[in-house]
DNA sequence: ATAGCATGCAAGTGCTTACTTGCATTCATG
DNA sequence: CATGAATGCAAGTAAGCACTTGCATGCTAT
């Protein structure tokens, strides 16, 4: 018993995706680039070359078709492996491999976070599930610098505060870039960010 | 000669501003939340109390006051002038001070920066001009550390990097607070935020 | 071969939207 | 008092919206 969608993916023209498939990513592209209501389910059909009918007939209705592409498209649980596998218990490594970590999933989720950002006043679930993820990851950090300052490797500071400074760093630093297209990603600037970031929390934070 | 608009602000009903200003500040509450396709002239006019028509009437069309009201509403010039004013040349004061103000006038403009945010891919010039003095602030802030590298009082780095770095730390919590309401802001969250990375980006750049 | 399912196409429904028009009302100013 | 500008009100227009219906077509699995 394998997955319901899609046969036709291994059919005999392999290149083309099912529509149900082509209409998920048509409208998270659209919504995330013009908003939920300056895209038209005409405009979302055309795109994902399907019939407009096609897309009432798989989805029932504009908003259930966001809804459910929102969450097949929303990536999770990266971030609290992480911290189980590969963390070494070195700062500089440690906060180098959080931020390059942090920036590549929300890049591969993007438009996700672009969609919770723009359409949070109709989708109120959104936010939260957006959210989710970096909170977690803020908690996990919290819980190192704790575990890091028991061992006598963290400088007398307010954990929870530091941890939240280097998340909105870098959230910040995501927000910014949010927009750059795929070819150009990491940046240069973005790059060297990254470098010289962890550099300066680690010479900050070490005793 | 004095300014044309609002003749009425003087009159016997002196609490009652004029419609004009009512519709300006109608369109940037109601865009804000819920988008610039999510809010109906219609809307608007009842929101600022006026009919509908006389929107049409003042502005000739929806998005004409829309940009009329984002650039009534977007302060600007006062991050040039900290710079002037204020700076002491001792780090820790001056990072505080670059910190706090920053907050304090994004937080005043975050209704301007969530329609920038929202509906760049309609209003181009949008977030050009919203960027403009944070772009400002940046570069002032790398003259800064210029500055102090060569007075011996930084150490040596990528003063460049370290200002983006400082810069985008204080828009990720921007971001994260700008749904706040007006009577919790600065939450406290906040306010330890501000003096804690000051400290941390202090100790980190002091030789 | 046949039954069933997904899809395309054309047409249409009822609603909302931005925007207009004509006329009556108010009101400060000459 | 008279004039003119700003506003309200009611009605209307043309277009676009989400969504529906009926029917024809083609592909899959039995």
């Amino acid at each position: 018993m394998h997955s319901l969608v899609c046969k036709k993916e291994v059919s005999i023209i392999s290149d083309k995706i099912c529509k149900r498939d082509q209409l998920l990513t048509a409208v998270i592209d659209l919504v995330a680039e013009k908003g939920y209501n300056g895209v038209s389910t005409k405009e979302i059909a055309a795109t994902a070359g399907v019939n407009e009918v096609t897309l009432f007939r798989q989805f029932g209705n504009k908003q259930n078709l966001l809804e459910t592409a929102f969450h097949h498209f929303h990536y999770a649980d990266e971030m609290t492996k992480l911290f189980q596998d590969k963390i070494t218990g070195d700062l500089h490594t440690d906060l180098l491999l959080i931020s390059r970590s942090y920036q590549e999933i929300m890049y591969r989720n993007r438009k996700v976070m672009q969609i919770a950002l723009k359409e949070h006043h109709i989708f109120a679930g959104f936010q939260e599930k957006a959210n989710k993820h970096p909170k977690k990851l803020l908690e996990l950090l919290t819980q190192y610098f704790d575990k890091m300052l028991n061992q006598g490797k963290l400088i007398e500071t307010n954990t929870n505060t530091q941890a939240l400074s280097f998340m909105w760093m870098n959230y910040g630093a995501f927000i910014s870039n949010m927009y750059e297209s795929e070819s150009s990603f990491p940046s240069t600037t973005m790059e060297q960010f990254i470098l010289e970031s962890a550099v300066t929390f680690t010479r900050a934070l070490t005793p």
